[in-house]
DNA sequence: ACTTTACGTCAAGTATCCTTTACATTCAAT
DNA sequence: ATTGAATGTAAAGGATACTTGACGTAAAGT
């Protein structure tokens, strides 16, 4: 199961560098870049507040890639 | 910010059991005890799980409340 | 009474998320 | 050439999510 995001494209959209990003969201800079280069997902909460700040849903921000190994019809 | 959740209605609703629901998912009982009882927020993969399972999307099924007592930062 | 099913607690350990610090690279200005 | 802003890496430690196992309670059905 994967897990991507839009994270850095909403970020641009809005104008913000990772260091202001994780300044509005009270978290660390690093934290930023590592959800954005996919290194980790982050907490639900997070997840909230970053939908919440580019004015999107969850499930817009992050795209939940079902990994199904043998699986090729696609469904959705 | 507090974090609630609809987890033991949807649950109830599909005619599960919190071992059956845990089974489902992938995770252990004490996973879903602790989250209906709102010990903690799940990852976001497992709330995407969830979300899936009761086929609903994460902010139905989970509920952000902003809350709004002693602002400590200045953002923005 | 006994068993089964379902829900719950507690505690200790592992895994994942997040922070902090320090340092490197690239690019656009001077 | 140097400065500053923005992005990146790495590593150690702290915080939170999750597991495992042991145990308690209560209801429902033999």
């Amino acid at each position: 199961m994967l897990l991507k995001n839009h994270v850095v494209e909403y970020r641009k959209k809005y104008g913000l560098s990772q260091d202001r990003l994780a300044e509005k969201l009270g978290v660390s800079r690093q934290t930023i870049i590592s959800i954005e280069k996919g290194k980790y997902s982050p907490s639900l909460p997070l997840a909230f507040l970053l939908a919440k700040t580019f004015n999107t849903t969850i499930e817009e921000l992050f795209v939940f890639e079902e990994e199904k190994k043998g699986k090729r019809d696609a469904k959705q």
